[in-house]
DNA sequence: CGGGATATTGACTCTTATCAATGCCCGTGG
DNA sequence: CCACGGGCATTGATAAGAGTCAATATCCCG
């Protein structure tokens, strides 16, 4: 159970930089950001620890997730390259977030409850669009785990990783089933019989577990739905 | 089903004025604001409309839900007087907002888009602030959907209610039983059921369906996981 | 090539959904 | 003032979908 946590936290290369390694689109320029190197399931930060920056993903995946204290775990997204994650309101975090696989990350000092004109408005303009962006995912994801049944949610698993990753209809799962499971709201078992559910329909094929082709979109998109 | 849509949509005194109604702490003071009044039930934006405005709720009761092509609802907030709604980070409502009860909201002409700085940083600033609490709001009931029970889910959800209305146990619910359900990811019989639940441990009571009573706070807390 | 983590599959259980009947409350009109 | 009617809520019986527990199977990684 908690064999997935803290397993190597290399913090590496605190050296400040100035922000010109562009990877997604929003850039808070003119914030100064610290690159950091995170080992497989290897913490970033967590729940309840205080806050005090913002994250953007140069590399790897990263999973933010909230937990019971019985151990019951919901992942609330997965961040890609390029993607910025960590936010609050107040000066703590109340979600925790981890590397899935080895990930770079680049920290910008944020606090958010500064008053005054210290940051740029343009940055402040970035992050609201960001904000507001991260609130419609969350209000997919609400309806697919409040509304939808085990297959819709895999199939829409599939079809948002796909487009995520260049809509090439063929990429590799970066996460292990009990993630994608604590993702969906599903157990790992289930998750695994939907894609085996999935395969027979002729909507996927797999090379491994983690290598996915999708064979019919139109399907797969059909049943997410 | 469909006898929820469309009842009165009353839109009164689209008077524009100067904002200084306080009705929360947030205000985007630089902002011209319009008051419109709903009926019950009646529909403030649906999804997929051009969007263009925030608003406001100044007296009333909002659900914002997001509906499956076959007819499932989830409805991923209420908001109270004070708070706002609506943010897009597109030209477009990506879920649809209506009335519970007859309801008074102010809409503020935003355009999520606009380039420059063409709205004051401190506006900018305040709805990121709002927008990230949303994002925090909606972490807390992705965990809820994915990972909680029924019993878990009604009594998290009566605590909610209860904090925001003051906290003194003692509310009245604007929102049916099918509401209820539509926000907790569950049918309208298994409310009940959990209703009837609570009451019989002793954790709450019910004066008539929709007015709560909570006997037992640190039980319901316990019990909400 | 071997071994541990990850994934699949099977048998069975349990929670919640579904379908259906009844009850309750409140406003309206006789 | 009381009876009626309609929306809303409760309760019951049964079914279905996903969870749990358990036994392999497979895939990497060293």
């Amino acid at each position: 159970m908690l064999a997935q946590r803290a397993v190597t936290q290399i913090s590496e290369s605190p050296l400040p930089f100035a922000v010109n390694a562009k990877v997604g689109a929003m850039e808070p320029s003119a914030l100064i950001g610290v690159a950091m190197s995170f080992g497989r399931n290897a913490e970033i930060y967590a729940e309840g620890e205080t806050s005090g920056y913002v994250y953007k993903v140069l590399s790897g995946v990263v999973r933010v997730s909230k937990l019971l204290p019985d151990g019951r775990r919901q992942i609330s997204a997965f961040h890609l390259p390029g993607e910025m994650f960590g936010f609050e309101a107040d000066a703590f975090h109340h979600a925790s977030a981890e590397a899935v696989v080895p990930t770079k990350v680049v920290a910008f000092r944020w606090d958010g409850t500064l008053g005054a004109s210290r940051q740029s408005a343009n940055v402040v303009r970035e992050l609201l669009s960001l904000a507001v962006i991260g609130l419609r995912h969350a209000q997919d994801h609400l309806l697919l785990l409040g509304r939808k049944n085990a297959l819709e949610r895999l199939a829409a698993f599939l079809l948002e990783m796909d487009r995520r990753a260049g809509s090439e209809h063929f990429f590799d799962l970066a996460m292990p089933r009990h993630d994608i499971a604590d993702y969906l709201g599903l157990t790992l078992e289930t998750v695994s019989r939907m894609f085996a559910e999935l395969k027979e329909m002729g909507a996927i094929e797999l090379k491994s577990a983690r290598r996915v082709h999708l064979i019919n979109v139109a399907k797969l998109e059909a049943m997410s739905a």
